[in-house]
DNA sequence: GTCAAGATAATCGTATACAATCTTGAGGTT
DNA sequence: AACCTCAAGATTGTATACGATTATCTTGAC
């Protein structure tokens, strides 16, 4: 079984990653604590990991709070996950085998199926398992790892995305040619598309986060 | 003041770093408690931070052991170090001003006196200076973050680096090479520059390895 | 002699209590 | 009115104790 401190700890971040806890608010050790019904102890040890994994900030003696990230340093995630799923494509093209390319080729299909009967939600599901494959056929058990926490950790300003108009349509098309590149064996074509295809999310992101919120620093108002 | 679990955490980071806790040993809550003078709670909390950094593994009932990384994961560690780099490489070429240019060069200076004069030492201490330094001129805070916490830990495997014969000016003549791309404002070269000189050493490093322990996963044999 | 089942011991996970530290706000002083 | 002082309250950090789980050793049967 697993620990009660490891349940909290996934709870809290599926409660943060879907933006039931937003950023800056404030998470209570010991109304927590009241809230599962345990002490204080496993709420202490699951909010460390989630220190840990940057999802909150620990000020002593002040409280912990959901991470403000910030327009920059998303753009800055955006970036360096663009680059990490870049060289897991370009990986992937040089090392791929027959049955790892079959997987990609298979949620590639996946992705084309939800994309066409505008399915948001399936789509954005099979895309996780598509860049997960690809991933995965890269060889590099670590960089696999990385990328995937970093994917994990920019989950709610991804899944916005989709609703930008054509932007699955779009998505798919640059899948597209990641997939062709990858086929093809063409490692720097694969890298190239992958970082645009990753890229443009964070611009089209930031776009998106500036026109909501044009005075960066200013808001600060909250309860 | 910095609470005493932070203390020991780095304690116990820096005893594992020059290796003086070896792969594979135990760390025992009670006898570092015991060791320490504290109880076993600020231990606990220590360990955890280890383990997210990847440092240390738990396995439960069993005890907390140093992390084997084993030559496979090592390589897969600097392959993606290589990248990270490279793209702080490529970053700095693009975005560089004149002071942190200036700041590089002089820090690439230090290496070559260092360099010259034969201090082993020295020149690993400027060489950290001057990754940095490119790794700040690139202006990706995040991504500066993530290379300097894969850099510490690949920390011990770099350092017996040096001691290969020629290594020391074999690297110096690398750093030449990404500081005039980087000078002349090539983003391509400076990556490709920056990767290679990653990337040599974990060839070099694993070369080194698989002549010490030819049989991968055999060494076992310990107290 | 080997293997399995139970007993034993070690370790872990959690609860609770206490101490130390910081924030906050009221009240007084300049 | 602004600033400083200080006490009250809150929050954190640490210690200790206990129950639960699991590894390991013992014992006995085959």
């Amino acid at each position: 079984m697993e620990k009660r401190a490891d349940q909290l700890r996934d709870r809290l971040e599926e409660e943060i990653l879907t933006s039931r806890y937003r950023p800056g608010d404030r998470l209570d050790e010991q109304s927590l604590a009241a809230q599962f019904g345990v002490s204080r102890t496993p709420v202490r040890e699951a909010l460390f990991q989630l220190v840990a994994a940057g999802l909150i900030e620990h000020r002593p003696h002040r409280g912990t709070f959901v991470s403000e990230v910030g327009p920059r340093h998303l753009m800055e995630m955006f970036e360096v996950m663009a680059e990490l799923e870049a060289m897991c494509a370009r990986l992937a093209a040089r090392r791929v085998d027959a049955s790892r390319l079959a997987a990609i080729e298979e949620s590639h299909r996946a992705c084309e199926a939800a994309a066409e009967s505008g399915d948001m939600d399936g789509y954005y599901y099979e895309n996780e398992a598509f860049h997960d494959r690809i991933r995965a056929a890269g060889g590099n058990a670590f960089l696999r790892e990385q990328a995937a926490q970093l994917h994990k950790r920019l989950k709610p300003y991804r899944r916005l995305q989709l609703r930008v108009r054509n932007r699955v349509a779009a998505s798919f098309r640059e899948h597209d040619a990641i997939v062709a590149a990858i086929r093809a064996g063409d490692p720097d074509a694969a890298a190239a598309a992958m970082r645009d295809h990753v890229a443009i999310q964070g611009e089209r992101f930031t776009d998106l986060l500036a026109s909501l919120e044009p005075h960066g620093e200013s808001r600060r108002a909250r309860d």
